[in-house]
DNA sequence: ACCCGCTGTCATCAA
DNA sequence: GATTGATGACAGCGG
C-alpha cells in the first residue's frame, strides 16, 4: 500500500541525492527550502498525511456508530416526523438497525475505544453481503456510503418496527435476511457490547420514569427526557451522548424552576440521581424551597400558618438569601394566579386587591411610590421582600396560635422593618431618583406622617402602618390587647379605612389606565380592518362591474344571432330573453310587459 | 391665574 | 352586620 513516489524514491541513489545537493544550492537563491527536495522529509510528510486520513476514516465510521446506537433509542414518530423514545426496552438487533432506517445530521465525536470492531464489522458486512439501494430503502451498510449522513439519499422509511418479530416482518430485514444474521454477528461482537449496552441503558434509563403531569401524547419539558434529545441531536452535528446529555443538563436551570415544583414530590422522579443533583445543586435547602413554593401558592391564611409555624424557617434564612434567591422568590410571587395585591401588582395588569396574598389577606401592602423605587432600586425591592417575609411569619413560626408576646413581637418587628423600609427608601433614591419619585415620596410621607400626628395626637399605641396592614384578625386582637377608647377608635377604623382605599385607589386606577391602553389597542386593529374590508368591497364592485358589462355583452350576441322564420333579428328592445326555473329560455316580447304595466 | 396630571379621600355599591 | 375591594367624584398639590 506504499505510495508511488514513495517506492520510486527508494531506489533513488546517493548519486541523485548529491544531484539534488547541486540543484537545491543553485535554488536556493530562488528562496525554496531544502525540505522540497529532501526525500526523508517528504516521505515524513506522506506517512503523517497517512495517519490523518486513516484517523479521520476511524472517526467518520465512530460517528457513524454512535448515532446508530442513539438513534436506536428513539422511534420515528410518522405524525410529527420527530424522534420519540421508544416505549418499551428495545433489543439490540433493533437498536441496531433502526438508525441505518433514517437520515439525520447527526454525529458524534469518535471514541476510539471501539474504532477497530466496529471497522471491521463494517468491512465484513460489505464484503459478504454487496448493498444494493433500492427504490424505497436506501439502506446502505457501506462504511463509505454511511459516511455523508446528512445525505439526502438516506431518506426516513417509513417503518414502525416494535420487535424483532414485527422488524423482520417490516421494509429491510425482509429483504434481507442475511443481513439480519449478519447483524446478530455483529451484535455479537465483544468490542461492540459495551457501545450498544450503554446506549440501551440510556434508553430505558431516558424513558423509564415519565414527567409526572404531562399529559399523555404530549411531549414533556423535562429535563431528562428523550425527546429534547431528539431535538438538539438532530440539530447539532458531533455531539456525543455525553456532550449531549451535559448540554441537556445545562439547560436545566431554565426549566427546573417551572418543573421543579411538579417533580421534586415525585417518588420516581425523585429516584432520579440526576433530578437529586438538580435539586441539590439549585435549591440547597429543600424544607426551605418547599416552604416558601407553599407560601407562595397557598392562599389560605390559616393554612399557610400552620405550615410555617411546624417548618423550621426562620427569618434569618429569608435574609441568608442570596439575591438570586430573593429574585426568585420574587419571580414566583409575582406568578401567583390572580394575586392582586399591591405587592405583585406592578407585575400583573389586572392586580388589584390589595391583601390576598401570602398573609391570607393582609399581606403588606406598598403604594405605587413604594413599588417604582423597588423598580428602580433592585436591592431595596430584595430587602423589602424579605422583611415581608419576616413581619408576616415571624409570629407564627414561634407560636401556633398569636399570643400577646408573638403579636407585641410582630408589631415592634413592623414598626421597626417599616421604618428601615422608609428610611432605606430615601437614602438608597439618591440622585438615581427622578424628581416625580421624590415628590412622591414626600408626598406619601407627609400624608403618612398626617395620619401618624392625629395617631400621635389621641395617643393611639399603634403605628399606621400596623393599622392599615395588618390582617382583620390579627388588627382586632391587637385591638383587644390595647384598650382605645371611642375617639382612638374611630380614628384606628378610619386610617385603616384610607389605607387600604388609597391602596384600591391605586389599584383602580392602574387598571383603568390598562384598559384605556387595551382599548387603544382594539381601536387600532379595528381601523385595520375597516380599512381592509372597504378596499376588500371597492374590489368587489369592480369585479362585479365587470362581471355585468360582460353578461351585457353576451345578452347582446345571443340576440344578434336570434332569427325569426323569415329570418330576421329579434330587437333586444322588442324582445328579452328569460330563464325559466327549469332552465329553458324564453325569448318574451316586451311589448306585452309594456301593456300589462299600462293596465 | 389657569390648566393639567397625580394622588388621597369620601361615598357608595357589591361580594 | 362587618369587612373589604372597586369605582366615581371631589379636593389638594405641584409642575
Amino acid at each position: 500500500m506504499l505510495p508511488v513516489d514513495f517506492c520510486a524514491s527508494v531506489i533513488i541513489s546517493e548519486q541523485d541525492m548529491n544531484l539534488i545537493d547541486i540543484l537545491w544550492k543553485q535554488d536556493i537563491d530562488l528562496g525554496a527550502s531544502r525540505e522540497v527536495f529532501d526525500y526523508n522529509h517528504r516521505q515524513k510528510e506522506h506517512e503523517l498525511q497517512r495517519q490523518l486520513e486513516l484517523q479521520e476514516e476511524k472517526r467518520l465510521h465512530l460517528l457513524q456508530e454512535q448515532e446508530k446506537a442513539l438513534l436506536a433509542q428513539l422511534q420515528l414518530d410518522e405524525e410529527t416526523g420527530e424522534y420519540v423514545p421508544r416505549p418499551a426496552p428495545v433489543p439490540a438487533l433493533q437498536s441496531a438497525i433502526m438508525p441505518l432506517e433514517v437520515s439525520q445530521d447527526v454525529g458524534f465525536p469518535a471514541d476510539s475505544s471501539d474504532a477497530m470492531s466496529f471497522d471491521e464489522c463494517l468491512q465484513l458486512l460489505a464484503e459478504t453481503f454487496p448493498v444494493e439501494e433500492t427504490e424505497n430503502t436506501s439502506v446502505s451498510l457501506n462504511a463509505s456510503e454511511v459516511a455523508p449522513m446528512a445525505s439526502p439519499e438516506l431518506s426516513v422509511v417509513p417503518s414502525t418496527t416494535q420487535s424483532p418479530g414485527s422488524l423482520s416482518g417490516s421494509s429491510m430485514p425482509a429483504m434481507y435476511p442475511e443481513l439480519e444474521e449478519a447483524w446478530m454477528e455483529l451484535l455479537s461482537l465483544p468490542e461492540l457490547q459495551p457501545c450498544l449496552n450503554i446506549k440501551m441503558e440510556d434508553a430505558v434509563e431516558t424513558t423509564a420514569y415519565p414527567l409526572p403531569n404531562s399529559p399523555a401524547g404530549q411531549q414533556p419539558k423535562g429535563p431528562f427526557y428523550p425527546p429534547n434529545c431528539s431535538k438538539v441531536e438532530t440539530n447539532n452535528i458531533n455531539v456525543c451522548p455525553a456532550e449531549f446529555m451535559n448540554t441537556v443538563e445545562g439547560s436545566v436551570p431554565r426549566m427546573v424552576q417551572s418543573d421543579h415544583l411538579n417533580q421534586a414530590h415525585n417518588p420516581a422522579f425523585g429516584a432520579d440521581f440526576a433530578a437529586k443533583n438538580f435539586d441539590e445543586m439549585f435549591y440547597p435547602n429543600p424544607i426551605l424551597e418547599e416552604s416558601t413554593g407553599q407560601r407562595g401558592l397557598d392562599g389560605s391564611n390559616s393554612d399557610a400558618m400552620s405550615d410555617m409555624a411546624s417548618q423550621p424557617f426562620t427569618p434569618a434564612d429569608l435574609y441568608s438569601l442570596s439575591p438570586g434567591d430573593a429574585l426568585d422568590q420574587h419571580e414566583l410571587m409575582a406568578e401567583l394566579p390572580d394575586s392582586d395585591s399591591g405587592i405583585s401588582s406592578h407585575t400583573s395588569p389586572n392586580a388589584s386587591s390589595p391583601g390576598k396574598s401570602l398573609y391570607g389577606d393582609g399581606s403588606f401592602h406598598h403604594s405605587d411610590s413604594d413599588m417604582d423605587e423597588m423598580d428602580q432600586n433592585p436591592g431595596s425591592a430584595e430587602t423589602d421582600f424579605s422583611e415581608m417575609f419576616t413581619i408576616n411569619f415571624q409570629p407564627d413560626d414561634l407560636q401556633p396560635t398569636p399570643s400577646e408576646s408573638a403579636l407585641q413581637r410582630s408589631e415592634q418587628q413592623m414598626e421597626g422593618k417599616l421604618e428601615r423600609h422608609e428610611m432605606d427608601s430615601v437614602e438608597e433614591c439618591g440622585p438615581r431618583c427622578s424628581p416625580f419619585t421624590k415628590d412622591k415620596k414626600r408626598r406619601t410621607d407627609a400624608r403618612l406622617s398626617r395620619d401618624e400626628q392625629r395617631a400621635k395626637a389621641l395617643k393611639i399605641p399603634l403605628s399606621v402602618s400596623m393599622i392599615i396592614n395588618l390582617p382583620v384578625d390579627d388588627f382586632k386582637e391587637l385591638l383587644s390587647k390595647h384598650h382605645l377608647n371611642d375617639a382612638q377608635m374611630a380614628l384606628v377604623q378610619d386610617i385603616r379605612r384610607r389605607g387600604k382605599n388609597k391602596v384600591a385607589a391605586q389599584n383602580c386606577r392602574k387598571r383603568k389606565m390598562e384598559n384605556i391602553v387595551g382599548l387603544e389597542g382594539e381601536l387600532d386593529s379595528l381601523k385595520e380592518e375597516k380599512e381592509r374590508l372597504l378596499s376588500e368591497k371597492v374590489q368587489r364592485a369592480a369585479q362585479l362591474k365587470q362581471m355585468k358589462q360582460q353578461l351585457s355583452s353576451l345578452y347582446l350576441e345571443v340576440f344578434s344571432k336570434l332569427r325569426d322564420d323569415k329570418g330576421n333579428s329579434y330587437s333586444p328592445s322588442e324582445y328579452s330573453l328569460q330563464q325559466s326555473t327549469n332552465g329553458s329560455i324564453f325569448l318574451v316580447p316586451r311589448v306585452k310587459k309594456t301593456f300589462a304595466k299600462s293596465d
